[in-house]
This record gives structure tokens, C-alpha cells and sequence, in this order.
DNA sequence: ATCGTAGAATCGTTCAACAATCCTACAAGT
DNA sequence: ACTTGTAGGATTGTTGAACGATTCTACGAT
């Protein structure tokens, strides 16, 4: 049955618009389009051989997860964060993610499980000196939070949130380091978890969040 | 200062295709077309002087508000929401608003007013057996309550969801009526905050969720 | 140095066309 | 009666070209 339904997912996934999306979003995320660049129509559309009006349905697709922005008659840009963006970001993620840790009571194990484990897996690479994946593992861990709540419309909108980050980090240039500072931070988090101090943990994360957010606006405002 | 930055936000909402998705956006919200509908691009786009080019720009962005679901090669229909899409609403708004609520000691005090004016002017009509703006009152007061969060990214997500709840009353026929039994509630939420007791607020409000997530959800599962 | 303007480049929108896909209805077989 | 197969029509997906509108660039005037 989940093969199947796999199978339809995949299908589905035609439409050339969401499959230039898709390269477009990686192509931002990995850095090789860098944030303020502009993108044009013409030169994109032609490099990937998709008509114009294809490539606008793909600009807007990326517009919609903030990747992206429109300025009329001006074209699209990379999206290139300002500190007031991380403020309103981290003023965002504070109300998820602590409105979502509150629940960790009452939600499946396995939804418990998706919180430790990326935090465990970090911890052991980390004393092996391995720090290779220690930015997805800080994301997965807050993705982990993100679910315990049981929404897609809010797993899909952190992402989103996830992904504008991303950016502000690779302005900040400061991706790595970043993500590695915090680690300490998540292990205390789930140990308060484990402990059933569920309240105490959510206030750890709200002064994770502090420090983060002032952290980053920082490097970016100094820019 | 703020005139200036008014008429900048007129001059850039230009766009055929905007304009377009702000027309449909409340026709269907309104309810002249309904929930399940396929929107023929020959057939509106005719109708409404616009290339199907255009018309489908717009549809994408109705699609990003989830106010239209897309399906390849088949077309664009009004979403109509299941028991399940209610289930995964709620869910999100309980980890929003709560995060936001548990936030009210640290906001300024025009974003407390922005939840308790809503609440007042509801009591008000209510005793004089005024019941016509019921729903977009319910619906203010947890605007505000979001607004606590102070992210605009975050406002902007709980409009959409918002939006998609009326499609869902609009499917159970139970708009109306269904507002005007949650305003006690709001009523006691209001109160416990002004007595300074947030954490018990924050409860009444999740309890509030429970409640009017089984309510519509039974509605639409009968159907 | 500031301002204004002509020309180039690019975007916004429309139109027409064709391939790909879906829906409908009807015929054939069990 | 029920499923299966198959044509035909209708609709969407995508492309390419075209033209007015807007923005950008560079050059010259004050």
C-alpha cells in the first residue's frame, strides 16, 4: 500500500514548471546562485530550455516558499535576508516550536524519537570529530519539534522557514560554525525531555532562540 | 511617512494576474463558487478578459493559499476540505496561537488590546441580538492572538489557514452558528489573561481547539 | 555634480498552435 | 449485468512569437 501510494507521488510529480523549481531551489540552497542575484527569464529559460512562460509558473512557485522574489516589471532575485527578515523569522519559530515542544507529552513515541535522534547521531560524529552533517542534523532535530505538533500545513511552512534561514546563513557566512555552536544547546534540550521537565525545556529552547536570533541579526546587520 | 509607504504598496499591486486571484479568492470565499468546483480556464478566462497565460499565474497563487487545489492535466477546483484537512488545521493553530499566547506578558500593550478589542465588540453586539459580523469577530480575536508572536511571516500562514477553515464551515453549512457558540470561550480567555493567569489561558484555549476541531469534524464526516 | 532624455534591455500580457492527458460513450467480451 | 477495450472530443501542458509598458544605462545639457 505505501509503495503504491509512493508510485503515485511520483507520477504526480511531472509538470517541467516543478521539476525547474526544483533544480532552481537546490541550485539556491547549495550557494551557486547567490542571494541578490538576479534571475532573468531569457538567459535562465534558455540555459534550461523551457519557454518563458514555463519558467515564470517555476519563478512563482519559488516565490511562494520566500526562496525567491518579485519585484515588478524588475524580475526575480535570489532573496537576500536583512536582519529585520531573522527577527520576524526567529519571532516566528519561537511561537512554533515552543507552542509544539508543549505537546511532547501527548504525542507517539515515534514522534518523540524524530526529536532525539538527529541530536543523538550528532553527538556521536561529534566525538569522532566528524562535523560533515552538523547543519542538517540541527535542522532535523527542529524539524522533529516542528512535528511533534502533527500538522503538514506547519511542517510544510517550517520548512519554509528552515529553508529563508538557510539564506541568512550564507549571507552571514557563517553556516557551519553556526549550526556546531548549538549543539550542546539540543542535548540539553532532550536531556530535560527525558527528565519530564517538559516546561523547563520549552524555556531552554525559547533561550536558544534568543541567542540565536541575536547572534545572526548581528553578523547580518554588520554587513 | 506611512502615506508614502500606503501608496508604494498601491503602485506595486499592480498585476493582472493579482488582481485575478483577488477577485476568485472572494467569490469562493463567499461562497458563489463552491467547494469541489473545477475552474475551467477557457471558460474564466473568457469570462474575465484575461489570457489563460495570466489566468493561470493567478491560479498558482491561489493554490499557494490553498484556497484551490491543482491537479495535473485535470485542472483547478475550489478545495474542499475533509475531516482530515480539519484534523491537521487545528492542529497547527493549537501550536501556533498557544506559542503565541504564552507570550502575553512580553508584548506590547497594543497587541494585547488587538485581542481583548475583538472579544469586547462581540459582547457588545451579542447583547444587542446583533449576530450579523460574529464570524469575522471570532475570527479577529485569533488574529490577534497570533499577532502576539509578532511575525509577520506567521500572520500571513494564519490568514491561509483561516481561510481554508471558512471553506470548511462553508462545507458543514454551519458558519454562523457555528462562530457564535465559541464566544463564551473567548470571553474566559480574556479574562483569565487580564487576571494575569496566561498559563491557564494557554489551557483554555487548547481546550477550546479540542472542542470546535470534534464539533466541524463531525459535521464533515457525516456528510 | 545634478538633472533630463533617448535608446536598449527586460518584463507583462496576449495570442495561436500542437502534443499530452483526461473524460465520455459506446462496442465487445465474459 | 459487469468489466474491458477503444475511438473521439475536450481540456490541460508547453512552446514560440509578438508588442506595449516599464526599467535601466549612458550620454549630453545646464
Amino acid at each position: 500500500m505505501s509503495t503504491l501510494a509512493q508510485g503515485k507521488a511520483d507520477l504526480e510529480r511531472a509538470s517541467t514548471a516543478q521539476k525547474v523549481a526544483d533544480m532552481l531551489r537546490e541550485r539556491v540552497l547549495d550557494g551557486e546562485l547567490e542571494p541578490g542575484l538576479r534571475l532573468s527569464e531569457e538567459a535562465i529559460g534558455g540555459a534550461l530550455g523551457v519557454s518563458r512562460n514555463t519558467l515564470r509558473e517555476a519563478f512563482r512557485l519559488l516565490t511562494r516558499d520566500r526562496i525567491l522574489v518579485h519585484e515588478h516589471s524588475r524580475g526575480v532575485f535570489v532573496r537576500r535576508p536583512t536582519s529585520d527578515d531573522v527577527r520576524d523569522l526567529y519571532a516566528a519559530r519561537r511561537a512554533i516550536e515552543c507552542g509544539a515542544l508543549r505537546l511532547w507529552n501527548d504525542v507517539t513515541e515515534a514522534r518523540r524519537e524524530a526529536v532525539r535522534a538527529p541530536v543523538r547521531q550528532a553527538v556521536a560524529r561529534a566525538e569522532k570529530n566528524d562535523f560533515s552533517k552538523t547543519g542538517t542534523a540541527n535542522i532535523q532535530f527542529h524539524r522533529g519539534i516542528v512535528g511533534l505538533a502533527g500538522s503538514a500545513r506547519l511542517s510544510d511552512e517550517s520548512d519554509r522557514l528552515f529553508a529563508e534561514l538557510m539564506l541568512a546563513f550564507r549571507v552571514a557566512r557563517e553556516m557551519d560554525a553556526f549550526h556546531q555552536t548549538y549543539l550542546p544547546w539540543n542535548r540539553r534540550i532532550v536531556e530535560l525531555l527525558n527528565n519530564g521537565t517538559v516546561e523547563q525545556a520549552v524555556l531552554q529552547l525559547d533561550e536558544y532562540f534568543d541567542a540565536a536570533e541575536r547572534d545572526l541579526a548581528s553578523r547580518l546587520s554588520a554587513d
